[in-house]
DNA sequence: CGATCTTACGGGATTCGTAAACATA
DNA sequence: TATGTTTACGAATCCCGTAAGATCG
């Protein structure tokens, strides 16, 4: 236990001595450590002098363990398993056998083509344990700053001294609003144009929100509710209450006969998401795949539902 | 378990393992590990080969373990920590503080100066087991070639191509007679002045009786009774039975006022004691150690018992 | 720019294999 | 004498340390 005292053994060294305790016999486990035969020999004294006492009685006839050498022949096992078994589960976690990822992500994001994504994975690596975050942005950053998440999608450009954030891919709005509405008439509508019309908000608090916030200033939009969820909103939409603005990835919400959609080419009304993750510690290996496998199934046409309402983007 | 594949470790690269997680600065840690920094680095960076993936993050302002660094390193402690012990245990093995040693010996051995060396034994090696076979020669070397004792002390010379025998000292034979006996007048009694007087013999496969009886032949003494243990013979010659004959080791039992003794010179009339091995195995260090204290430990002056009767041989 | 890790490279110790000597049944 | 271990020795390898280079804060 002390402070790691001076031990010398080699996983060598172990194995030559385990060998020759099993063959009894010079040349045979010299054989099977794959050395010439003096080599193990020197291989075994060297051993002995290291611990000090003679481990096997030899003769040219015989050779066998000493009383000594027993009493190091199950240690010497024991580290050699240890050393297999740790070394198996390193493997195991890089072959992808074992592991955690945890990713945080935007709620608008969470139920469209996430679940794809981890589905394939998980089909893939069944051992991987899977924790999903879905929370708002800011939340997102804060799991993976503290830890608790290996990667981050959200709508935040972080560049702080321990996150970074990667582009991932950009997300155009969509008008949306009951068939039949006057709006979806009108070509490539302008935000004075939504003016007129009963508007379903999103809280405040979410990146939503705030791009468009931040693409109808000074303008505000005629505010008929502001919900949390964007389900909520379809709902409404749906019923007629009102229209309201939603980027290309959550359009999945919005699949429904009664409902159409029309995209927006507001300046400055473009979502970017990021992949975010810490800058100290690279992604561990399931991580990593992971993040591989989000990059690989990312939309390639944002703004293309995957079977629905014309018009398309490109970021 | 397998068949002991290819693990490459050595206590080196594990121990540099645990001071690099210990002090998370290759500086530092290779300053433990007495090394230079860049030697250091160099086997970080095997081990993080051989194991077939990154352990730690580093830059030049931090270094952590990975995910898969955290895996292995309960691993390596375990490793380290059962290295040590099993180095600690032979050690403890060959510092005498754990072990054991059987003896095996002739019951007219056991009772004299054993009880002697085998104490200072003991105190001096308190943590040592010690196991005390006596038994007749016959068993006593049975004993040794099973492994059950690693010496033997007995008076039968076995060369064998398993065992060996050391000699280890004579022991001459003495009468024994109550006081006042007429034989105790007589100078240098032979053989045939004793056959007048009734005998106490001791069974006939004890090795005492084979010598006396070999050197005695043809005369056939006058039996009065044939017993198993010395002490017994001891009692019918204080009780004025008879007499009888015994090598000088075994005078201790007739330690009495009543009780007389006389060396005799009989040609022939001479124990031979050997210290009996195994000849394919060395002897632990536990049995060696108590082997040289044995040697050490015999009397110089046979047939000189501790304070008593005249007459004095050499071996 | 200062602290720290990595790369480059030459010297030295360790370890290996071949051949010969040695020991034991 | 035959089998099997140890010794001798030259060669290849591995490992270490110094010095220069790169990188992050």
């Amino acid at each position: 236990m002390g402070q790691l005292s001076r031990v010398r053994f080699s996983a060598h060294q172990l194995r030559a001595f385990l060998h020759l305790a099993e063959f009894r016999s010079f040349t045979r486990a010299a054989a099977a450590s794959h050395l010439s035969q003096p080599a193990f020999s020197a291989l075994i004294r060297t051993l002995e002098t290291e611990v000090g006492v003679r481990l096997f009685d030899r003769s040219t006839r015989h050779v066998d363990l000493t009383v000594e050498g027993r009493e190091f022949h199950g240690g010497a096992q024991r580290v050699i398993a240890e050393m297999e078994a740790t070394l198996a589960n390193v493997r195991q976690r890089v072959d992808l056998k074992r592991g955690r990822v945890a990713v945080a992500l935007l709620p608008s994001l969470a139920a469209g083509w996430l679940p794809d994504v981890l589905a394939a994975f998980h089909t893939e690596f069944p051992d991987i344990e899977l924790a999903v975050y879905d929370v708002l942005s800011e939340n997102c950053i804060d799991h993976v700053r503290s830890g608790r998440a290996d990667i981050a999608i959200a709508a935040t450009r972080v560049d702080t001294p321990e996150l970074r954030a990667d582009p991932f891919q950009t997300d155009d709005f969509f008008l949306v609003a009951r068939r039949g509405h006057p709006l979806l008439d009108r070509p490539n509508p302008k935000p004075r144009d939504l003016l007129p019309f009963d508007f379903i908000h999103l809280s405040r608090n979410s990146s939503v929100r705030q791009y468009l916030d931040a693409a109808t200033l000074p303008l505000q939009m005629r505010t008929v509710m502001e919900v949390d969820q964007l389900a909520t909103v379809m709902g409404m939409v749906k019923a007629g209450l009102g229209i309201s603005v939603v980027p290309a990835l959550t359009l999945f919400h919005f699949q429904h006969p009664d409902i159409e959609t029309r995209p927006l080419r507001w300046p400055g009304l473009r979502r970017s998401i990021f992949l975010i993750r810490r800058r100290d510690k690279g992604l561990s290996v399931a991580a990593q795949a992971l993040y591989l496998r989000l990059v690989a199934g990312r939309q390639p046409e944002v703004g293309a539902p995957p079977s629905a309402t014309p018009g398309k983007r490109k970021h």
